[in-house]
DNA sequence: CACACTATGTGGGATAACACACAGATAATA
DNA sequence: TATTATCTGTGTGTTATCCCACATAGTGTG
């Protein structure tokens, strides 16, 4: 998903470089080069919350090697999963869109790195109305794309199908073929239980899609996966493809 | 939902006014005087198509006494609605937000007017970035809410309070308390059954929130069904509220 | 008025997912 | 190594929703 062919002269050399996310490589023109400096790169833990409900957001992250889940958690405490974000977009569109807050919640779902921008400084780009705010715009698309289609799958597809979708759409995000991560966390992730995932994941274990062990969830056989998986996966995966190849 | 507190001077006195939809309501400044006027009225009937997959989109469409679905047609067929437009917004921002086109698609399901305007018109105008594009902004993040929390109410709500919180979602884009609409097409938009419509509405009738006959559903008790709702209403009115309420 | 069409009501059986309870296995820590 | 945490596997029973079939009742039309 990481389409950097038009980036010849950031792609990572470094361990880290914001260009590893795919929105900011391409602010690769001389005259983004204020704004990349301004970009502050953090550490994001497994269960970081970086906005809850009603919580002004400080910053904008742009993930590279961290996955953030965005989610709601209801009035009993079940929560669900709405859209993740990885390399390939932003956390934090309602600064730009306005809102400032949102009703859902972000939280790290896989460690790692991510550059983050101050409020101010991605509003005043924004404004500038170049590059920018057409990337951040067309990501705002994907985004909801990502929401509308996870509701008609909550709506219409099995939890097995449902886990195909969400392993293929994270290893899309990661760059090792084995994701870190209780099958409790997927559950929660999907707002299914536990022993829902437990069996779903047996299937596909003894299928030979994958393998795991605690805590590890390796992908033996993406093909497999992707025959069991629902529509979604490639809905959203071309649509993201679609909006974000080649702005300019 | 429909403040125009802030609009003394275009509230509708005639049958058909933009003022009647909301985001419109805000322009009265005489500087959007040559927009309006180019407002088309058109009048939109039951299962009218606005848009469907990647189909380019020629207008956006403000609604005033219409309601239009948007929804994800499934390759199964089923389908599932992941937000509702009615004189609180306006169909088409993927015009603005660059993709053109969306994997959703775009219906009336209840039929009236609403005020079109051309693509190239709406763009330039949100490129002014003035009133309009942060009216359209913040449009956009309540749309987004929308759909994120139709997918974690589609996760863990009974059918019965899905269908409290469409009726109340609906009666809010109404003008009069009895809704234009077949048990058949309500389970088309929340994605069940026919039958689980009949049941869950034989129980509201029970208890006397509502009362219906063939193609007709009217709403006795508001209260009634707000108490068998699931939060998700209230959640997506109050932040429709808190995004679109005294815009600047 | 008779008819066709569509909407609504109801029942029986199937199934996916839930809730709860607990056993076994693995990793982290003392 | 022993102990504790946590994660994973499995069973039993329950429930919401689905699927299918058909009966009943409105509504519009010739």
């Amino acid at each position: 998903m990481q389409k950097v062919a038009h980036l010849p002269t950031m792609v990572a050399r470094s361990p880290h470089s914001p260009g590893q996310n795919h929105l900011l490589s391409y602010l690769n023109a001389a005259e983004f080069k204020p704004l990349i400096a301004k970009l502050e790169l953090v550490n994001l833990l497994l269960g970081d919350v970086l906005y809850e409900p009603g919580k002004q957001l400080q910053h904008a992250y742009f993930p590279t090697t961290s996955i953030v889940s965005l989610h709601y958690i209801m009035e009993s405490g079940a929560s669900a999963e709405t859209a993740g974000v990885g390399n390939e977009g932003v956390v934090g569109v309602s600064l730009f869109l306005g809102g400032g807050t949102t009703s859902g919640s972000a939280m790290v779902r896989t460690g790692g790195h991510a550059y983050r921008l101050e409020r101010h400084l991605l509003n005043d780009e924004f404004h500038r109305s170049g590059l920018v705010q057409r990337l951040l715009l067309r990501y705002t698309q994907a985004l909801a794309t990502q929401m509308s289609q996870t509701a008609a799958c909550n709506r219409h597809h099995t939890v097995e199908q449902q886990l195909c979708r969400w392993l293929l759409s994270t290893l899309d995000r990661s760059s090792s073929s084995e994701l870190v991560m209780t099958q409790e966390l997927v559950a929660s992730m999907l707002g299914v239980r536990r022993e829902g995932i437990t069996e779903a994941a047996g299937n596909l274990k003894r299928a030979g899609f994958i393998s795991y062990r605690r805590g590890h969830i390796s992908v033996l056989d993406r093909t497999g996966l992707q025959s069991q998986s629902c529509e979604c996966y490639n809905v959203v995966k071309m649509e993201i493809d679609r909006l974000l190849t080649n702005v300019t």
